[in-house]
DNA sequence: CTTTCTCGAACGAACGTTCGAACGGCCGCC
DNA sequence: GGCGGCCGTTCGAACGTTCGTTCGAGAAAG
């Protein structure tokens, strides 16, 4: 019954949290629609009418990963922006923060930014609710950066745009191809900052909070 | 049986359209998958099997709509390539067409966005190799960028950057709202052009196909 | 023995698709 | 001019399948 708690102890919240990742994983490949309970049933070992002692419903179980995943971004978002004011750190830090988490959790982001209509009624308004903190957080934070270093681009289509480059990226991007997640992040980083901001020429300076400006094949990565 | 005019004449070919049009809005409402030809038959009028009579199948529905759409967008673009040669220019081409051929077809665009894995087969290789054609076109203009102005992000990330944020419009951008089409071109390509070359002062220039923009000065130092 | 967990079998609903009959305008033939 | 036949078009009704979900019996665990 401790559902919230970040270490399970008890079978059924192993196997339940075993069902969440299977079903992100099928619905990331095949989509939300199209897969079926017998998919997942299927996929999991567990019977059809097993699955319905662990949700209520297909529904629940799109939300339950969708839920689950995004108060991950947002907790650890909310924990590292505690460590810096500096406006542009703060920017580089939610682009990192991102990024790291949509690589290392490409099915369950997968399914938050594909399937964000798939929901209705108050499930759907929870979920929707997080995306608005998220956004305006963002939104902040950009303004933040405008006030600090000018830049003549709007505030809404910046911020959507870097949502756009950041959500897009399931499309193609392979966390086990050459391009490393550090290199990832640190392209887009420059990339957004330095459109972004009046003009700078420091736009250019290194993406971690603290990493020296040498030129640093990626090793580092988060989580 | 002229089927490849951009002029109709018969009935069958504007009724055909009209399906098509209509199909188009609803798939982007509610997702393909979730539509059905029942959904299809009372938005149009149209008699459940009387559909049949103008499509073999629901797939077929989803890629007469997906082909139709994307052919469009290409033919436009090459015809605008001819223009000029200059390959800042060209880009900002690119991003012009796409965006208010976007704006101007929202419901077709996000079903080509969003439904992108729905179809299989060779239906789903037509779409796929469209798409290829479009990207690599797009990526070679940006080298092009590249080799003129210089610039040091990694030209995938670059590209597919690019397609993001340029395809996630759907996800908040209203063509009817206080945003018009070509302030958002012209902050999209500012945004990403100047993130995008090494460093450059005329990034700011109009988003128009013809501006004067001989050679500014280059003030700010790239890399 | 009680509680927690599991599943085969079945339910009604909705799905994509098909079939054959009917419609309406247009042609040539009486 | 009237008429039978043809062809492009339309649709009500139904087919077989798959869907999400439920139920009650039984196995496992404590």
């Amino acid at each position: 019954m401790a559902a919230n708690l970040t270490e399970d102890f008890t079978r059924y919240d192993q196997k339940l949290e075993f069902i969440l990742r299977t079903a992100a994983r099928i619905f990331a490949e095949k989509g939300y629609h199209p897969t079926s309970m017998r998919d997942i049933s299927r996929a999991t070992g567990v019977s059809l009418a097993g699955l319905y002692y662990y949700c209520k419903s297909k529904d629940e179980l799109l939300f339950l990963i969708q839920d689950n995943c995004f108060g991950r971004v947002l907790e650890r978002l909310e924990e590292r922006l505690g460590e810096t004011a500096d406006a542009v750190e703060r920017l580089r830090l939610v682009i990192e923060n991102h990024l790291s988490f949509f690589a290392a959790n490409m099915a369950e982001m997968k399914v938050l930014s594909h399937e964000a209509d798939s929901l209705a009624g108050e499930m759907h308004e929870r979920v929707s609710g997080k995306k608005q903190q998220y956004t305006r957080t963002v939104r902040r934070i950009l303004a933040e950066v405008q006030a600090a270093r000018g830049g003549s681009v709007d505030l809404t289509v910046a911020t959507y745009a870097l949502f756009g480059m950041m959500n897009w990226i399931y499309n193609w991007y392979d966390p086990r191809g050459p391009l490393s997640v550090g290199d990832l992040v640190d392209n887009v980083t420059r990339l957004f900052l330095r459109g972004f901001v009046a003009g700078d020429a420091d736009a250019e300076a290194r993406p971690s909070a603290r990493t020296l400006d040498a030129e640093r094949p990626s090793v580092w990565r988060g989580n």
